[in-house]
DNA sequence: TCCTACATTGGACTTTGTCTAAGTCAAGAT
DNA sequence: ATCTTGACTTAGACAAAGTCCAATGTAGGA
């Protein structure tokens, strides 16, 4: 966890408390929060901390790759943690929940330079849906 | 194109004058419009359609399978009436166009079953990301 | 032609996110 | 240890995308 202060120390981020919140609240419990879920935990310990700098504080996060954005479904936008090891996500078309997946293969290759329309192609990212065991009762 | 409105006569709805101008717009050009962008086209033909009956008709047209709905970016999502052969996405991450593309294989088939955590999975959607030759100059 | 259930309308409302001007503060310099 | 300064935070206004509702209109069957 403090991992993450270490490396954000070194790029020169100035250490305040808000931004170590939010920094905390991402690597606590390992859930896909949106923004405003992150700004709830975050008012738990730091009750003043305003939605502007909880948008903000991701957004940099994002930026500089240690955390990653999943919209899923048109609606608020989830932040995943989880950059150590690429993986997919799984996500319940009915209570929206999302599991971290490893599917095999490179889903960049699936994609014949034919189909490619002169894109310099960069980044797949797959998508599942279903319906999860709790949701299935 | 009448092919739709015949589809949707047989199940039973009334073709009312908004929903003939929805449809149409939809299967002209084939891009992928927004809800807005749908509006305004509609509009041009029928001047005082209303922004939530073209809502009301996307939304009916995607729960009936008619139109697939795409959301890229967390941004307005956007509507695609190519549903007779399965395809993926690609998106120019500057300026945000999307080329229908098909990969080879099926994506659902590269998440073993030991990575589905009792889900039932039903589909898998890729987005292909990258800069469009347009974009690249 | 008339009826009625279904569709449309317009506007208020919600959710999610962005922007800005003014105040605050972390961390290097003295 | 204190000062200084530019980066950070704040509150609230604003914007974009979408939903909801009560009142009104109308497609299509009787």
């Amino acid at each position: 966890m403090s991992d993450l202060l270490d490396r954000l120390r070194e790029r020169g981020w100035r250490l305040t408390a808000q931004r170590r919140v939010v920094a905390e609240v991402l690597n606590g419990d390992h859930v896909h929060y949106t923004a405003d879920e992150v700004h709830a935990h975050a008012s738990a310990r730091l009750p003043e901390i305003a939605r502007a700098t909880v948008y903000n504080t991701l957004s940099e996060l994002v930026a500089i790759g240690e955390v990653i954005e999943v919209s899923t479904d048109g609606r608020a936008k989830r932040y995943d943690p989880n950059v150590r090891h690429s993986h997919q996500h799984l996500v319940c078309s009915r209570c929206g929940t999302i599991r971290d997946v490893h599917p095999q293969g490179d889903p960049l290759s699936a994609l014949p330079e034919g189909e490619r329309y002169g894109f310099t192609v960069s980044d797949a990212t797959v998508t599942y849906r279903g319906v999860c065991p709790n949701c299935a009762s």
